[in-house]
Formats: structure tokens, sequence, C-alpha cells
DNA sequence: CTGAAAGCGCTAACAA
DNA sequence: TTGTTAGCGCTTTCAG
């Protein structure tokens, strides 16, 4: 235990040398003579000196630490954006604070309020379910870029984003060209995300003319919450064909479910996901879905982060990036004695 | 954007008070009057007044905060063992920094002492790839306990990991009693964990009279991991019934390779994991597996180190927790055929 | 109950 | 090149 860690000052009086040097030195200032610097650099080794980053941070009036908020660490779809933000954090030379909310809003804004009082220099918030309202205060405080979302708009929020309405059409028109009629969505609640999807679903439907087809089952974007609407749908008489879900999780539910009923996929029924965790690529699991480009997702949120904290008054930009339909095991043609026209 | 956020001093002087009182009335102190603190209150929510965490972490000389180390955000694995530990360092009025090292020692080492700069009052790692040396070092500095790991001690080190020697013993043990001889370990690489695991593997397979089968395969903690491990496996003459993986990432991936050859699982080949993820136990996966008390593990962490923050001088202890076998879907009896004593 | 003053560890002018 | 002097925003004695 630490009694008393180092200071600089300590460090000062055993190189013999005063404060202000000893500072220039650690952080590796060209005007400090080569004699100092070793002096210096010799007595913080001896006495395991660590700077106070605390003492930094007030002094210096900036942390050199950016925050960033996860909806929830148990999706892996969110350590993949955050592999993305990580590196190009560390290539800033920024550290990060990493914090979730659970999918609470409550607890969402507590956190963020928690990261502006460290004084991050910026905020990164990979999906959310805060108010607007709470987002556009806190981006007034500090800059402030959303992944996956960009319904909440202002002077300093930049946000990151496919197009989930475009991403959900893939996902239909995918099974409409395999064949398939009877396409249930499974919906992932009331979030924003989830209302494009399902909004996207609807559209394609409509487009196909299955709109009378069209079928929404409230779920939620996990796998428990992809489940139980699976379950409802296998009870739908007839019974369909094929299942878009909100997302990757919430299809490995539904492909759970059908199993249980003694079904099999995709023979009796095709399951698409989305997001494009690459969980989903294992053969074991091998999940049609719409896949998001995540690691670039989370450098680009990074990226757009810097650049507003280096020109703060840059206007506001809105990402978009593709996502792509990835064909896998999960979905095939329907069987013909379940195609209406077979 | 913020241009000169308000102080504490700002608050005062808009309350008409002093800095001290807006201190006290701030942290809920009782020793503040009813009308101060109304109005202090008051003026700091027009302010929109943020206690900055530095200054208050400089002039307290404690930052309220402990820092956790987790190996690898991919597996969901830890997101578990975090939700234990956050909920517990919340009630105790912490704040958590979190970080990832990405299984790479250099990049641990460097998050950790990120962490003790910014003065965590105490540090939790889940599951590392630390050296020793370098893990005591810290442990000098801050208490410390380990998650998953006891082989490093030290004066203040607590940890808290199941036997995972027993653990694999009981996977073992699970697959001889449904009957499998040939059974081959996928061992997750050289890392602590993963030599236990293998150690527990071999002498479960000696105490079964098994010893002359014994086959340990490498691979890796990961999907990708087993996946190859597993191929590598199936290629054995005469091939495996049943493989134990070093844990339920690399199952996964062990799975998908059995399907790839167009095997089945458990048909043709059983497959037991090791962790007790909440997604094997889905049945889309259904996966056979040694579990850990995930969640409990990370709760009982955070209280050793509290309570270690609070007595900085109590005996380190090493707890252990059990682990259990969870028998699903991914193991069965071996076919007839490939039965030894059919 | 309230206010003044000192100082946490560091950085940043400014002098020397 | 180096040392001195002010703070950064907050908590904490210690007097009133």
């Amino acid at each position: 235990m630490s009694e008393a860690r180092p200071t600089i000052h300590d460090v000062a009086a055993r190189a013999g040398v005063s404060k202000s040097l000893v500072s220039l030195a650690m952080r590796g200032s060209p005007k400090v003579s080569e004699r100092s610097r070793s002096l210096i650099l010799a007595a913080a080794a001896e006495l395991g000196y660590r700077p106070n980053a605390a003492a930094r941070s007030l002094a210096d009036r900036r942390s050199h630490t950016v925050g960033v908020l996860v909806l929830d660490l148990h999706n892996p779809v969110f350590a993949e954006i955050l592999d993305g933000v990580q590196s190009e954090v560390r290539t800033h030379g920024y550290s990060t604070m990493l914090v979730t909310g659970g999918a609470d809003p409550d607890l969402e804004q507590a956190e963020l309020e928690k990261l502006l009082e460290f004084q991050v220099e910026g905020l990164i918030v990979i999906a959310h379910r805060l108010p607007g309202s709470v987002l556009r205060r806190i981006a007034k405080e500090c800059p402030l870029v959303v992944v996956t979302r960009d319904d909440v708009t202002g002077p300093s929020i930049d946000t990151v984003r496919n197009d989930d309405v475009a991403g959900a059409r893939l996902a239909v028109e995918h099974l409409v060209a395999l064949g398939h009629r009877r396409i249930v969505h499974l919906s992932g609640g009331d979030n924003r995300v989830s209302q494009d999807r399902r909004d996207g679903y609807l559209e394609a439907m409509r487009t196909a003319g299955l709109a009378g087809q069209s079928c929404v089952i409230d779920g939620a974007l996990t796998d428990a919450g992809g489940y139980s609407a699976a379950q409802q749908a296998l009870d739908l008489e007839p019974r369909p064909t094929a299942m878009f879900a909100a997302n990757d999780m919430s299809a490995l539910g539904a492909i759970a479910a059908v199993q249980d009923r003694g079904l099999g996929v995709p023979g009796d029924v095709s399951v698409v996901g989305y997001d494009g965790m690459s969980l989903g690529a294992l053969r074991t699991l091998s999940l049609t879905t719409v896949a998001q480009p995540l690691g670039e997702m989370g450098a680009l949120a990074a990226r757009r982060l810097f650049d507003r904290i280096d020109h703060p008054r840059r206007r506001s930009v809105r990402l978009r990036v593709d996502a792509a339909l990835v064909p896998r095991g999960s979905t095939a043609p329907p069987r013909r004695s379940d195609h209406p026209r077979g």
C-alpha cells in the first residue's frame, strides 16, 4: 500500500532540480538538457513516481480523456464498435473512460453526468435510450457523437449510423426473393432503431405487394426477446415461413424458439437478423443478417469527435454508412407445401 | 460548448455565501441551514454547475473510483462478471473506470498504469495475461483483486476464482459417464486458466483409466480457436466421440467445425464447454458446460476490494467459488458403432 | 452555522 | 536552460 505517493516535488528534490523542470522532462519536452533529463528520469524511476492525472487535468485544464457510453456490454456487437473507437482514441494519445447504462435511461444519464464531472473532452454514445432533451443539454457542455442514431440533432452533435429503414428492406427483399410471403417481423420494442427497422419491414412488404401479410410482433433486442416473440409467431395460423428479427441477438433467440418447436431453420422457417456481429458468422449459427460495418463506425465516430475537439464551431455532420445483406445458412426458400403458388 | 464552466466560486457568489458552504451543501452536509441550502441549490441549478471531479479528487485525496481491467469485451462471459462488479461498486457510491487490454500483456500493463495515474482507490482485474512481477508491483500501490486466477499472490492481492482443475474433471466425468472414451481436449493455449483445465482433463482421463486415450489439441479461448482445434481433432483416426473445449466460446467454434464436416452434435460428437455464459443456455446453442457463478464472482471481488480499501492491512484472501456441470443438448452417449464395448 | 485561508499535485507564464 | 510564481477547482482546518 502506498503511503504518500511520490510527487513531482519529491522527484525534483531527489534530482536536485526544480518542479517545473521535472514537469517538462516527464512530458518529453526538448527544452531540457540531456543531463537534467537523465537525472530526473532516474530519480523518477527510483521513487516509482507516477504523475497524478487529477492534478494534471486541473492545471492543464484538459483531461486528455474521452468518455464512451455503451448501451449494453452483453451484446458483442458493441464490443466490435468499441474496437474501432478505442484504437482511434489511442492513436490520438487520449484515454477512454467506458461506462454502460444497461439500456436504462436514468442510469445512462447518471453515467454521462459522471463522465462530465471527470472533465472528459468529448463523448461518444454507442446506442442509448436517452430523451433528446438530455442529449442536447449534455452536448452543450461537451462535443458529442452518437453512434446508431441520428434522430437527436444539435449544433455540436455528430452522428454515425446506417439507414435502418433501408437495411430492413434488404432483409425483406432477400426473403421475398427466396419465395417467402408469410414473413413476420419480430420487433425490438419501443426504441428508435427498432422503429426504423419495423418501418422498413412494413414498407418493403407493401412494395412487394404483401401489405396484407404484414405482421409485427413485439419483442426486444435480446435473445430472450427474440425467443418469446418467435414463440408467438409460431402460434399464428397459417404459420409464417420466415422471420425478420430486429437484431442478431434476438434472431438467435428466434432460432432457438423454432427449434424448440421441433422445427428446423431454415427448413421450416427462415430467420434473418440485423447488425452483423461476428458471432453470427460461425457455422453453428450461420445467421443471415444485415451487416453494419461495426468497427468502422466506431472509428468514424472517434475521428469525428477529435475533429470537433479541434474545431469546436464546425457544423455538425450526420454520417451514413452502408449496411449489406449477408446471406448465410439461416435462410432458404420456403418448402413447396408452404408456398402459396407452390 | 462550454466556455468556462461555472465553478463553486460562481455558485457561491450567486447564492451570496462562501465557497466552503457551497462545498458542504453540494455534498448534503447537515451543517448547512435550510435557507442557505436552498439558495445554493437554486444557484447551482441555474448556473448548471457540475463539480469538477479532478479538483475534488485532488483536494480530497480520494477519487471515489475503482479501476477494472477486463481481458476481452468480446466474450460475453466478462460482461456477466462485470454486472456483479458494477452493481456492488455502485452501492458503495463509487464509480468504476473500465478498460480492456485485449489479452495483450503490454496493453494491459499500460492500461493499468493509466488507471493508477487516475488515482483509482482499488483495482479489479478480470482475467489477464500479466506477468506476476507487474501485478505485484501494481498491488504495492493500490489494493488489487484478481478474478479467475490466484497464481499470483501478494500481501494486498485478493483472488476470486473457481477450481479449474476440478471443473475440468467434472466435464470429463460427465462424458465418461455417458460412455465416451475417445475424448479430446481443445486447449485454450498457454495461459494459467487453460493450463489448469488441461491438467484437470489429463487427471480425469487418468482416473478413468483412459490415460492412453488422452489427446490435447492446441487452440485458443475464442470461437476461431475452437474451430481450428476441432478441425484437427476431427482428422484423428479413429475420430473422437467427444470434445472438451477450454471455454464456451471455443466450444461454439468446435460445434461449428463438427457441423461443417457434415457431422452432428451431439449425435456424432459431444461437446462440453466451460464458463457458463448465458448465451449457451439458448436452445440454438444448448451448450453443455461447466458453469461458474459469474455475477457472484464479480460481486465478491468488489466486496473484497472495498473491504481492503477500508482495512489496508488485512491479510489477503483467496476465495474459491464452485463450478457446476450443466448438462444440455450438446452432449449425449456415443453412437453404438462408436462405442468400443458397443 | 458561516467564512477565510491554506494547500492537494501539477502546468504555465515569466524571469533569471 | 532553469527556477519562481501563480493559480486550476475543490476540501478542510480553524476562527468567528
